[in-house]
RNA sequence: GCCGAAAUGGCGGAACUGGUAGACGCGACGGACUCAAAAUCCGUUUCUGGCGACAGAGUGUCGGUUCGAUUCCGACUUUCGGCACCA
């Protein structure tokens, strides 16, 4: 009997029988395979597809659980929605797992695959797997290889010298995160700058598109679009030519300030400069001191907070306006990648240059002043300008002092300006010029406009747009990457590979160890014959930037089996309506995803200008973290499972205890998530104990999803509680049978407020998923309904008809957090087993939203003092004589003046007296 | 260094368009059930004072705008993300 029982609807929640049952249904039914069809709304949600490191990690969980999150509550609108899963499976992890395990990286990453596509199956995330992409297989790269050749021809290709970490111990390319405090992490030599030729593609060329594009994006945060602004930096400014003693051809600088060009006081170039290799040549401590600033690293980080030092050249440059002679200064934060690779120095409005003038005892000339200089002088001057008609600006800055006592005065507010702003350093407004000869007086527009004038008459400077971003360099010395498809001949140089002989696959049976690539130290591979003049030439063992594939594989997804790179099916999907991923990838990923899908839509294979309309940035996942430091003064980090938290009678946190010993730890903060920290939660452990949807649940509710989310494992209790009250809730409600439907005309007063907080919370859940993407706060409401509902003690025919219809919606509404729990109730509630997708979303009925009266805050001057129920029909009058009647109000009220009475209608009404 | 975020009870967080700060969950405390425990259920829970009605304080810090500021503006502090070869 107890048995049959246990078994029944009243057996309680089992998660892991649950969850099997729902993901057998979906397997065996193909739910989640969708085609094109033209007669449904599509919508394509996409999240960022994983690296498949090894397992599932709890950024994981929660990137993709939003992911299925709006794939299941837009099918439950009736769209045809793909939601897609794949592999970014080139990278460096698995060459340095294979030097560790002494595996092949291939066979490394594809055994992981099929680990994490097993464990990606058990979250019960509603992908269509006949989509899957690998992009470590040749039937995916070969079509980035393609395009790459097309790129060539079409000459947005090219092939330079750019710098590169290179460790001279191991002989070998680091990535700027194998670099640790400028050494290589390997063999600790101090790394160094090294030039090698690489190939570059152009999006310079499509900067001024990414910008504008922006734009038309308003379904991406702000803080994104800003990033993307400043890493593009579209600057407007002059280059200028300065002359160089003993050089032929002139120094060129660019400058967004030349309105400065009068304070000039020296130029800087790249220690690489042409100008600087040639004075060191004759100069031994400016050789030296060159080759002082290869030590280190290639990170715009470490530059930038490197010491700024540098070196005078010996050579001299003419400023072309003043034809006075400034110094020519080698230093290491001017980069030979930038721009030209040298610029004008202009300290007095400058810091980086003030500092670096102050260290060498450079001059400074200040040059510009601000408006207080300029009407403090046109003050002094006031008597002299009345009646002459000068332009009193110009007149106190530069117009020439008829006397001499004004003239002396206005020198002295000149002079306090300099000394005050020489306190802090440079002064880096725009302003008003002086000390510039004919353009004193001048503002910012104007000086830039009669400056840049001056020079493009005299052929020394020409107008120019200048921007930050850099052509993107897809060269990699690595052999785990997509081949280049190039071939180098003696006589035809570099040549792409016809279209006819790719891919050209990467050998993956291969011996690893670490020092160089496979393909680089086998010379048969590289041997071929050269596609133009037949001769005996070699492939390229360069292998793609890792970016190069995930800046496609979204279209990938929309014809996964394409003769192309994408066919016309692309056109069906794009753009992806919603994008997710971490707001590390806000800069470079999105900014190549966006990039690339420019060159695909030139190359005629998509439509659209922009392959996402919408995107979200998922914080990342944190814990806390616990240690003890070593007597050789390194750190133990202690997983927080092992650790146990003492705390005061408030329950503040005191101290914390390793629970194997019971003597005490540090604790380290909240910190992501990471093997270093030892302050990981694995997944898999998780779902075992708890079932995938309380996983899920979680991670939704503990958060907002563009915040960092704190892993608490208490907090995971609860959701579980949550979900065990509710499986009770509707089994013990259809184990009393069946309810007849809701009659609205005949509902009692306890009946109408549950059925108005039911279409309340439909309302909320829905705007909270739909529209405002805040999942915390529609499982809280549902909470709320579901507490309500336990209070809701009625039994008669109504009630229960009323119970019926808010059970019903919450399942529905919950199904795309718990869509294993919803599948199973589902059919407790009668429906059988059907896809709860497609069973809709629950719809709002107006009418039970209405409200007889409503609560309003009555405040005397800002302040709380009683809170009144009104009709809901009141007017403002109305609302404010109760209000004063209000006895708290009315005691504070006695014997002051009421100056003023603020009513919001269905909000507050605010006294003002005194 | 530069660019972008964030900061609210003991903890995670809520307050959507400037209108009752602390929803929901966790933890803690009290109670019910139990021989007992677990599980479950009910109640209390920002701080200070007060038996209480109530009063005072309070959203990182300092200042401003407003009848009213967690929300808007200015300055600052701390933490986090990115900085082009981690993905």
């Amino acid at each position: 009997m107890q048995d049959t029982q246990d078994q029944g609807a009243q057996g309680g929640y089992v998660p892991s029988a649950v969850e099997a049952a729902a993901q057998r249904y979906w397997n065996e039914t193909r739910a989640f395979e969708v085609r094109e069809d033209s007669t449904r709304p599509k919508y394509y949600c996409l999240s960022m597809l994983p690296y498949p490191s090894g397992a599932l990690h709890m950024g994981h969980v929660r990137n993709y659980t939003i992911g299925d999150v709006i794939s299941r509550f837009q099918r439950q609108q009736g769209k045809n929605v793909l939601q897609p899963m794949g592999w970014d499976a080139f990278g460096l992890p698995a060459e340095n797992a294979a030097i560790k395990n002494n595996t092949a990286p291939a066979k490394w990453t594809y055994k992981n695959i099929e680990h994490m596509r097993e464990q990606f199956k058990r979250m019960g995330f509603a992908y269509d797997w006949t989509r899957e992409v690998t992009t470590c297989r040749p039937e995916y790269y070969r079509w980035e290889q393609q395009m790459f050749t097309r790129l060539m021809k079409k000459g947005l290709v090219y092939r330079k010298n750019s710098v590169v970490n290179w460790d001279p111990v191991d002989q070998t390319v680091l990535a700027n995160e194998q670099v640790i405090d400028g050494k290589g992490w390997r063999s600790g030599a101090v790394v160094e700058k090294r030039e090698i030729p690489q190939w570059f593609l152009k999006i310079t060329a499509y900067a001024q598109e990414l910008l504008d594009g922006l734009d038309t994006l308003p379904g991406w945060p702000d803080a994104v679009k800003t990033m993307q602004r400043n890493w593009l930096g579209r600057s407007e400014g002059l280059e200028i030519q300065f002359d160089v003693d003993g050089e032929a051809e002139p120094l060129s600088v660019f400058t967004t300030r030349p309105d400065t060009l009068m304070g000039v006081s020296y130029v800087a170039v790249a220690a690489e400069h042409p100008i600087a290799i040639k004075a060191a040549a004759s100069n031994p401590g400016l050789a030296e001191f060159i080759a002082s600033c290869r030590a280190g690293g290639v990170s715009e980080a470490e530059l930038e907070t490197q010491e700024k030092r540098g070196y005078f050249t010996g050579v001299e440059a003419t400023h072309p306006l003043t034809g006075e002679k400034v110094p020519v200064w080698v230093a290491n934060f001017v980069l030979m990648g930038y721009g030209t690779g040298a610029v004008m120095a202009v300290p007095g409005h400058d810091e980086r240059d003030w500092e670096f003038a102050q260290k060498y005892s450079l001059p400074i000339k200040m040059v510009v002043v601000d408006r207080t200089v300029v009407d403090a002088i046109a003050e002094l001057r006031r008597d002299l300008a009345a009646g002459d008609g000068a332009d009193p600006v110009n007149l106190a800055l530069g117009g020439g002092s008829t006397d001499a006592y004004q003239a002396n005065a206005a020198v002295e507010v000149v002079k306090a300006f300099e000394a005050a702003v020489q306190d802090t350093g440079a002064y880096t407004e725009h302003g008003f010029l002086f000390n510039s000869g004919e353009f004193d007086g001048l503002e910012f527009r104007a000086a830039f406009d009669a400056i840049a004038a001056k020079l493009e008459s005299m052929g020394r400077g020409q107008r120019r747009v200048n921007w930050r971003i850099r052509d993107w360099g897809v060269s990699r010395q690595r052999y785990w990457g997509c081949p280049i498809p190039v071939i180098y001949c003696p006589t035809c140089e570099a040549v792409p590979v016809p279209e006819d002989q790719l891919p050209v696959v990467l050998p993956e049976d291969v011996a690893f160890s670490g020092v160089q690539s496979p393909i680089k130290a086998d010379p048969e591979w590289r041997k071929t014959t050269c596609p133009k003049c037949g001769g005996a030439a070699e492939r390229e063992t360069d292998t793609f930037d890792t970016f190069m594939e995930s800046s496609w594989y979204y279209a990938r997804y929309t014809s996964p089996d394409a003769n192309a790179q994408v066919d016309e099916r692309a056109n069906y999907w794009l753009p992806v309506d919603q994008y997710i991923g971490g707001i590390e990838h806000a800069i470079l990923h999105l900014l190549y995803f966006r990039f690339y899908h420019k060159l695909l839509r030139d190359e005629g294979l998509v439509g659209s200008d922009e392959p996402a309309t919408n995107l979200l940035c998922q914080g990342m996942v944190i814990a806390d973290t616990y240690f003890r430091k070593e007597a050789d003064g390194s750190s133990t980090w202690f997983n927080p499972d092992d650790v146990e938290v003492q705390r005061d009678e408030r329950a503040r946190i005191v101290g914390a205890v390793l629970r194997s010993d019971g003597k005490p730890v540090e604790i380290g903060g909240v910190e992501k998530m990471s093997k270093s920290k030892n302050n990981g939660v694995d997944p898999q452990l998780m779902i075992g104990k708890y079932g995938a949807d309380t996983v899920r649940l979680f991670s939704m509710f503990a958060a907002p999803p563009d915040q960092s989310l704190e892993w608490n494992e208490a907090g995971v209790e609860g959701m579980s509680r949550f979900l065990k009250r509710l499986w009770r809730d509707v089994s013990s409600h259809a184990e009393a049978g069946a309810t007849q439907a809701v009659d609205v005309a005949s509902l009692d007063a306890g009946q109408k407020t549950l059925r108005r907080q039911l279409h309340e919370t439909i309302q909320k859940v829905t705007d909270d998923v739909g529209r405002r993407q805040s999942f915390n706060t529609a499982i809280a409401a549902l909470m709320e309904l579901s507490n309500a509902l336990a209070k809701f003690d009625d039994a008669s025919p109504q009630g229960r008809a009323v119970r019926q219809e808010a059970l019903a919606a919450i399942v529905k509404l919950i199904n795309p957090f718990t869509p294993h729990v919803s599948h199973a109730l589902w059919q407790v509630l009668g429906h059988g087993e059907t896809l709860v997708e497609d069973a809709g979303w629950p719809a709002v009925d107006q009418s039970a939203l209405v409200r007889d009266s409503l609560t309003l805050a009555v405040q005397v001057n800002g302040k709380l003092r009683a809170t009144i129920e009104v009709p809901a029909a009141a007017s403002k009058e109305e609302a404010e004589a109760m209000a004063r009647a209000e006895p708290n109000v009315a005691r504070l009220l006695e014997g002051q003046t009421v100056r003023k009475v603020i009513v919001v209608p269905g909000k507050i009404v605010n006294i003002v007296a005194g």
